[in-house]
RNA sequence: GGUUCCAUAGCUCAACCGGAUAGAGCAACGGUUUUCUAAACCGUAGGUUCCAGGUUCGAGUCCUGGUGGAAUCACCA
């Protein structure tokens, strides 16, 4: 049995003796750091029952725990609180455990499976930091439940169909005068991503040009009519009103009616996206070649983000499925049809809209894929839970799912959470793949390896690395520095990335923390050429910075699994960050290799060990390697 | 306009179920290397936890109202 288990157990029995009160709920914290003991236990809601005042009922409680519990060696009072202290030899135990017995997380995911989708790309652009957050994030999770014991299927389901495909495939057949990654030198994803930022680019042209006709110009006079309208009912509005303002926000409201109605590259792209549909083989075979690029890319990006699938769904085999279960929804009255043909959801009685699951021509919405994408998994892996990891912009979108399958009576709807995340927004605000104000991946991942490059090289500690271990070393420093930069951080929170500053490799981040292992790594080295071997024997004594360790390195597995149950791969990154700060702190205070006495240096070995294996482990679980050296 | 989320040191972030004197890193200033890697360690300075009420023995944390910001409310994905 575990000390707090112990601890609850004998407290219970203290207030049942001492104040006849039963089953009471209790619980322990870590004590303050302030103060002087282990582990804290709160007196304040039991004072009525006693009836004494806070500092004689927690000076009676912990008498009675100091008799009957023999690890704790003894405690002190300080207004209602109780801080127990547990003995020295409690947590040499603990030591000699982890020595032994290596790091075990229990095991909270026992026969369940999960499904985690995460990444789901568009094939018609490169990756950007936002993508690296969304993966990152969601390799690392699966990490952490693998850990947790759960089955995980990492699922990554790729947006290969669509008007916006067919926007940067009908750029390129118009204006790309047939060149491809090998002609122009330029990576798959990149070349398909130019041709949609082109496809933008000439949209907006016709567009401007269009205005100034007759018919541009009077749709714009209605516009600025009913706006002039609209912000004089406002007690104090800042609308922009001049010509600029009102052209500027005709455009922005107008823009997809001009794409549907007026445009002729929008009816271009839309007789294309027929042409998909219908399975004509130009429009396929175009279609074939330019994701085939873009796959090319996004291979070499994923395997320098480490990331990987067990399972790849693609929406063009998957984007008709949810029209089964329209039909079914309207069966059993789920669904309903409007005078216009066009299949809504009614969710007003959830606090929510009606929602559109079927369009009047009978073609599906987004949200019908991903119902009957849902449908699919659960057919395929029969799974407990289902993860979706996808910015919290799509709260709405999850909710509106769950409530969907849930009327549909579909077994799995409550195993559904969307592991909602924050933007990664730029210190002018979002990122914008159309306007090009986007972080780009594969830019990024290049400059902070080769920031790591010069930070190593400047510090000169390399001499005698292989060229090729160089290359894997700057690669684990500089990925490893942008990959704890978007993990530490809560994955709910915004983070906010100023392109101007380059990521730190000092302080908490995850150079500091190999650089950490690489001490104990060279340490264990040095061990093993002076033939020692590395087991714990039990100290003289334990000095605070040991103490702290063995704490930090206890409370390890906890984490692991609250980092599991929270969705929050932040909580991995901060428990390790403590335990390198504090074995820095242990480095510096004491002398291991070289300690006198044998059986202080086998201790002080044997914990830095556990140390190196914790870092390593958390480490694996955030997706970020170790080097033995830097 | 409705709904949801956010606001903590100059900056970036912590703070487990409501617990004690709100912690780190960066930046600033000062110190530490004949000892296992100084990408380190130690110290100084920095706070009305956005504002006003409320609940509680106790509030950064819960509730109400306000201020400021973001997202969303598409027959886009």
């Amino acid at each position: 049995m575990d000390i707090l288990s112990v601890l609850t157990e004998k407290t219970q029995a203290a207030l049942a003796s001492l104040y006849e009160i039963n089953e009471a709920e209790i619980s322990f914290e870590k004590t303050n750091a302030n103060f002087k003991g282990d582990y804290t236990f709160v007196v304040f809601p039991y004072l009525r029952f006693s009836r004494k005042k806070p500092e004689d009922t927690a000076s009676d409680i912990g008498e009675y725990i100091q008799k009957e519990v023999e690890q704790v060696s003894g405690y002190n009072v300080v207004k209602g609180f109780l801080n127990l202290e547990l003995s020295n030899d409690y947590w040499l135990d603990v030591a000699k455990n982890q020595a032994a017995n290596g790091i075990t997380i229990p095991n909270i995911g026992k026969d369940k499976k999960v499904v985690v989708e995460y990444s789901s790309p568009n094939t018609n652009k490169p990756l950007h930091l936002g993508h690296i957050r969304n993966n990152v994030l969601g390799f690392s999770y699966c990490q952490i439940l693998l850990a947790n014991g759960y089955e995980v299927i990492k699922n990554n389901l790729i947006n290969d169909r669509g008007i916006h495909i067919c926007k940067s495939m009908l750029a390129w057949q118009k204006w790309g005068n047939a060149e491809t990654p090998e002609s122009s030198g330029v990576k798959g994803d990149h070349l398909v991503g130019k041709y949609y930022v082109e496809f933008e680019k000439q949209f907006q042209a016709e567009f401007a040009t269009w205005i100034e006709t007759p018919e541009g110009n009077t749709e714009l006079d209605k516009h600025k009519e009913a706006k002039v309208l609209e912000e004089s009912k406002k007690k104090d509005s800042d609308a922009d009103l001049s010509n600029d303002g009102i052209l500027k926000s005709f455009k922005s409201n107008y823009k997809n009616n001009y794409f549907n109605n007026n445009s002729g590259l929008g009816s271009e792209v839309k007789t294309m996206l027929q042409k998909w549909e219908d399975g004509d083989e130009e429009v396929i075979a175009l279609w074939k070649k330019m994701n085939g690029w873009v796959y090319d890319g996004f291979d070499s990006t994923y395997k320098r983000m480490g990331v990987s699938f067990d399972k790849i769904y693609y929406e063009s085999d998957t984007y008709l499925l949810g029209k089964a279960m329209v039909q079914e929804g309207l069966e059993s009255g789920a669904f309903f049809t409007k005078d216009d043909g066009s299949v809504w959801i009614d969710l007003t009685d959830e606090g929510l809209d009606e929602k559109i699951v079927q369009r009047a021509d009978g073609t599906s919405v987004y949200i019908t894929q991903d119902i009957g994408t849902a449908d699919l998994k659960y057919k395929d892996f029969g799974m407990d839970k289902f993860i979706y990891v996808v910015g919290n912009e799509q709260e709405y979108h999850f909710k509106v799912l769950q409530l969907i399958l849930k009327k549909l009576n579909k077994p799995y709807a409550d195993g559904l959470y969307h592991l909602s995340y924050g933007m990664v927004d730029l210190p002018e605000g979002k990122m914008k793949s159309r306007e090009g104000t986007v972080v780009d991946a594969d830019e990024l991942m290049e400059e902070v390896v080769a920031t790591a490059q010069k930070q190593t090289e400047e510090l000169g500690k390399t001499d005698g690395m292989s060229s090729d271990e160089l290359t894997e070393l700057y690669e684990t420093l500089g990925m490893g520095a942008l990959k704890y930069y978007l993990l530490k951080i809560d994955a709910k929170k915004r983070i906010m990335y100023d392109p101007k500053e380059s990521i730190d490799f000092q302080g908490n981040t995850a150079p500091f923390i190999q650089f950490s292992y690489t001490r104990i790594a060279s340490m264990l080295k040095a061990a093993n050429e002076k033939k020692i071997d590395v087991t714990f024997e039990m100290p003289n004594e334990l000095a605070a910075e040991e103490k702290e360790l063995i704490v930090l390195l206890n409370a390890y597995p906890e984490a692991v699994n609250a980092a599991a149950n929270h969705y929050n791969p932040s909580e991995i990154a901060n428990a390790v960050y403590e335990i390198a700060k504090a074995f820095n702190k242990f480095y510096h205070e004491h002398i291991i290799l070289g300690a006198k006495e044998t059986n202080v240096r086998n201790f002080r070995l044997s914990l830095s060990k556990t140390c190196g294996e914790t870092i390593k482990h958390g480490f694996s679980l955030l997706g970020i390697g170790v080097p033995e050296r830097m």
